[in-house]
DNA sequence: TACTATTACTTGATATATCAATTATCATGA
DNA sequence: TCATGATAATTGATATATCAAGTAATAGTA
């Protein structure tokens, strides 16, 4: 098969099985969260954003956003308010329960990214975002 | 945010505007067809793999593999037979249309990925996939 | 041959992805 | 202030992801 072809593949793999890492990792601690909960958690952590905001962070359409967060507030991770200054936005509050995952759930997210990049170098790492965000850049034309 | 936390995003990110450029120019020419279930036809062309060996090859789930070749068979794409030999086992036959779909989405393929790809050296390349493929073995470990 | 383990796939349940259409609210200019 | 256009979020429909449990067929072994 085409090296070209390859990459894409590459790309599908790699994060398919980071994925899946983080998931077995969060389980083992935390048995009812998801891996992309875990990361709108991380996101919300004492910062406010709206949904739209959290959604473009982290690359999910707000269609996508607001299935993720109303399973989260349905599990009591998270507490939706209107913002009243323009009441069409949402912000968020971590509960109690949230809080706590949040706490057990940042060193799990932290050693699973050290596993995944264990053996790169600085300039390995700076090559593979440049590189990501030229392919990145060149789609979006 | 942690150089290490970007990575995974730029990954995540690349991914995602990749596959939605490839779904909107394969849209442009043939409007019922999604790019996993494009990605399948071309696996299978002429190959007659079994269902186990295309989800491996393109990193899915065997869940999602019966899903997505339901539904192809269901748009008569494909044809699924069993494979006499051993009956636990199914292959594939591409209908005249899939065929006709598959002549038109090789040229549009090659195209996204040269447009992706566009001003990356060899070695651009070749590193990228070197360090996705140590990524993706610290990850299996 | 009968039993057991393995393999290939399927199904159910739940989560997320994506597109299109819709609702509620806000901003702006006439 | 009213009409119009934007923006934030929601909903519906369909596709895919993931895990667990189940089925059918086969392979291997006592």
């Amino acid at each position: 098969m085409k090296p070209s072809t390859l990459i894409f593949y590459a790309i599908e793999e790699t994060m398919k099985t980071y994925r899946k890492l983080s998931s077995k990792e969060i389980k083992k601690t935390i048995s009812d969260i998801t891996v992309d909960q875990a990361l709108v958690l991380q996101m919300i952590n004492d910062k406010h954003l709206t949904q739209t905001e959290i959604a473009d962070l982290i690359f999910k359409d707000y269609a996508s956003m607001t299935r993720i967060i109303a399973l989260m507030i349905k599990k009591d991770y998270l507490i939706k308010r209107t913002n009243e200054r323009d009441r069409r936005v949402s912000v968020f509050d971590i509960t109690k329960k949230g809080d706590i995952v949040l706490k057990q759930l940042t060193p799990i997210i932290e050693k699973n990214r050290k596993k995944a990049l264990c053996g790169l170098t600085t300039e390995d790492l700076h090559n593979l975002k440049e590189t990501l965000n030229k392919i990145n850049q060149n789609c979006k034309k």
